[in-house]
RNA sequence: GUGAACGUAGCUCAGUCGGUAGAGCUCCUGGUUGUGGUCCAGGCGGUCGAGGGUUCGAGUCCCUCCGUUCACCCCA
């Protein structure tokens, strides 16, 4: 058993993933984003640091170990921080603005597992830095958003909301607060706890009680500053003029505290409780927080599992293979390596028996793997320099000379 | 971390009251010379999640642990 969390990709679905990633690094080039890789694991501080000590991921989700040298590092958790820290690293703010980066990595979290939820995950996410436009959200949406249209992702709704802006914030805390004071009875402990920390995150609660509470809270999108209500209103025109639909989610909040202005977040209603398949948003404080020159930035993340299991049975993975050769001659099975050898060479993809097969078991070898055509060469066929090309759909069967074989299949 | 359900062949699952571990699918070999899919016959394949307990005897009952799933929580 591979450890708990932990799960092993087998070639049908290895494929099917292949497929999202390639699509998504397709799209993410459309839009001149460039892909960066960071470390599997960092110093534990930026993390700390960059997601926040308020977060249930630092608080208890994190993988956490000490080198030989005594150091704190922590596999990477989420893919924004790091990002962010080599922005700061390579001093890409001298860089035409905003740079855009594009990344596919392994996310490493300590939770409890569940269909859709692993403490290993892979994810791909982009970020644009350096730019405080809203038109880059409005982008960064349209992005995701091309992804899961390309991809045939059912049953989505985009939630989209605004955190606003610091001044936004510490205006609107203390009506949030005294809202909450005044009705601290239906909170539980656990609530309370929250209401200290996050206070925003009570509006995520699935208690019945909260939420009826919380419907008639004041919302931060309600109370936002001249500044914040201007960005996120252009953020929905720009959605608006692409025809990307929304739903206006004031009780939209996620779970990282470099979130300000928008946050969005697409969720799935075939998957469960574990329904987000995909969010971000901006984090204008973040590089400032890492060490950074202040610098706007805005991203998405998007787990490659959950799309997987939002289109369970909608795709049909390519064939894998091209044609069979079948050399009922152990013999010609050597003599003829290099025929098979040039195939592959110019592209086809070939499988031969590796057994020692019967000619029968060999077509139905042929037959499994689903090949279009089966190129059956024995000694009666090679002694006359052809081969024999069979059609595994219609089992039409036509000789040709070897050495046209190889146009024939092309 | 909390609560619940589940764990039998590679896969999907039966297994009665505690009494010799089963089926279908997959895979392999045949069904007369070198031809697949359908059909027929045969075969391979099991530490019944692990460990302990009760019992003459445990897949079945009890306990502990591990794992999966569902919900909470959180999130991709």
């Amino acid at each position: 058993m591979p450890p708990r969390g932990t799960r092993d990709v087998l070639p049908p679905e290895a494929r099917v993933r292949e497929h999202i990633a390639s699509t998504a690094r397709r799209i993410f080039e459309s839009y001149g984003y460039g892909r960066i890789q960071t470390p599997t694991f960092e110093e534990t501080d930026v993390f700390v640091r960059g997601v926040g000590t308020s977060t249930d991921i630092v608080r208890k989700e994190m993988y956490t170990f000490r080198d030989g040298s005594d150091r704190s590092l922590t596999l990477r958790p989420e893919g924004t921080a790091p990002v962010a820290r080599a922005f700061v690293e390579h001093g890409m703010h001298k860089l035409q603005l905003p740079v855009k980066l594009w990344y596919q990595a392994s996310m490493f979290r300590y939770e409890a597992p569940q269909a859709g939820r692993y403490r290993e995950h892979m994810q791909l996410g982009v970020e644009a830095l350096g730019s405080d436009d809203p038109l880059v959200d409005v982008e960064v949406i349209a992005m995701l958003h091309d992804l899961y249209t390309t991809l045939g992702v059912g049953g989505l709704t985009l939630h989209v909301s605004s955190m606003g802006d610091a001044e936004s914030r510490s205006a609107y805390r203390p009506l949030l607060m005294a809202y909450l004071e005044a009705h601290i009875d239906v909170l539980g402990p656990d609530e309370r706890e929250r209401m200290r920390d996050n206070p925003l995150r009570l509006f995520d609660s699935k208690n019945p009680a909260v939420r009826e509470l919380m419907a008639d809270a004041p919302k931060i999108v309600e109370h936002l500053g001249e500044d914040a209500a201007a960005h996120h209103g252009r953020v929905r025109a720009g959605l608006d003029a692409l025809g990307i639909a929304y739903v206006d989610d004031p009780t939209l909040v996620r779970g990282f505290d470099y979130y300000t202005h928008t946050v969005f977040e697409f969720a799935c209603d075939l998957l469960g409780a574990q329904s987000a398949v995909g969010g971000g948003g901006r984090y204008n404080g973040l590089i400032q927080e890492l060490g950074g020159q202040p610098t706007p930035g805005v991203g998405f993340g998007t787990g490659i599992e959950r799309i997987t299991l939002a289109l369970e049975g909608t795709t049909t993975p390519e064939r894998a293979l091209d044609c069979y050769i079948a050399i009922p001659d152990q013999e010609l099975r050597v003599t003829l390596l290099p025929l098979v050898h040039s195939l592959r060479a110019a592209g086809l993809r070939c499988e031969t028996d590796l057994r020692g097969r019967s000619l029968k078991a060999m077509m139905r070898h042929a037959s499994s793997l689903g090949v279009a055509t089966c190129v059956i060469i024995g000694s009666r066929e090679y002694d006359a320099g052809v081969a024999a090309v069979r059609d595994m759909t219609t089992g039409d069967q036509r000789e040709v000379p070897l050495d046209q074989l190889l146009e024939s299949l092309q």
